[in-house]
DNA sequence: CAGACTTTTCAGGAATTGTTGAAATTAGAC
DNA sequence: GTCTAATTTCAACAATTCCTGAAAAGTCTG
């Protein structure tokens, strides 16, 4: 590994740690995405110095991840392995794993404890909080999937806009009906 | 703790650990949120059954997290304890947290990296994913900055919106601010 | 500044998470 | 089917992270 692609690695792996994955995870995902042809195992272990077996319980983890793709090389037995190239692939299912990971379970026990009786003053406060958090994270999840379903192209523009979609937004309520009058 | 309270507490703790806090962390701040008052160190400690000195270490990360804040009881000496009640603010602060700790250093990483010449073969195909995933973070982040500055009423408009927003880009929909003009 | 109360620090132990080599399993070639 | 190479599993060990009680350091009051 050249000190060019070693520091990439490298920092890639520290930043796993904060990433749900972890060191490992975070090399093994970083080496595969700036190497242009896939690997095999034994190289991803010889590489990254780390034990065969560490690779192997570090790609089945991978996949639950959808980072890690397995390749085929003719001639060989062996299975080769690399990311998506493509960074908005990754930075997309990398999105959505997370929050598969982060977010989903906690919808659910909002959802659930949402139907509850709140039985005191304490719970009935409790309970509005929750009432909005979940709103809020229905919200995001929501926009998340309309976003997720644009063409890449329509979205970054979007994102270029920035701030500029407010004068789309704003001058005379534009867009879709207000079903609530807001203002006038 | 009432069942209703705990069953929401118990949960944030256990993401907590996905989300970059940690058990206690995530137990402490699920305990603020949804407390009506301020609690003060010794009662965190005996609702969530953790010692003293837990909790103190405990403040003292969540306040780096700037999501506690404190709140004098008039008569007591002792300090109490809440966090934010809107969660917006909440998700405003978290999402700056993490992303200071989550995206910037590898922001860093990637533009010292990039300033280096590429060695080899290799070490260009390195640094053109290096680009790419530089890009894809900047024009992101460049984007939260901007959303961020937009006053919430705004901004809730257009998570609404979704997807109906692309109609708004189109410029051939209708030369200017396309209205669909639905008021009376 | 003494005394009472509160918070913070920190070294050591507990718990969790990560890594390994050896053994078991799987898959392909013959 | 056997033989061989590749992969996976797993129990033991290693490293890291978390939690605690005891002691130190602050802080307010008179």
């Amino acid at each position: 590994m050249s000190p060019y692609v070693q520091r990439f690695v490298m920092h890639i792996g520290e930043m796993g740690s904060r990433w749900g994955l972890n060191r490992t995870l975070g090399q093994m995902c970083g080496l595969l995405y700036v190497t242009p042809e896939p690997l095999n195992a034994d190289e991803i272990a010889a590489t990254l110095n780390i034990s065969r077996s560490n690779v192997s319980m570090g790609l089945k983890e991978l996949k639950t991840w959808r980072l890690v793709q397995p390749a085929s090389v003719p001639g060989d037995r062996r299975e080769y392995w690399t990311t998506p190239k493509d960074v908005w692939e990754v930075f997309r299912v990398l999105a959505e794993e997370r929050r598969r990971r982060e977010i989903d379970p906690t919808l659910s026990m909002l959802r659930d404890t949402l139907l509850d009786e709140p039985a005191s003053a304490q719970d009935r406060y409790a309970r509005e909080r929750m009432q909005e958090m979940h709103d809020l994270v229905e919200l995001l999840n929501n926009w998340v999937d309309e976003m997720n379903g644009l063409p890449p192209k329509t979205l970054i523009r979007l994102l270029k806009l920035g701030r500029k979609i407010k004068q789309l937004l704003d001058p005379r309520r534009s867009g879709k009906a207000p079903t609530k009058a807001t203002r006038h």
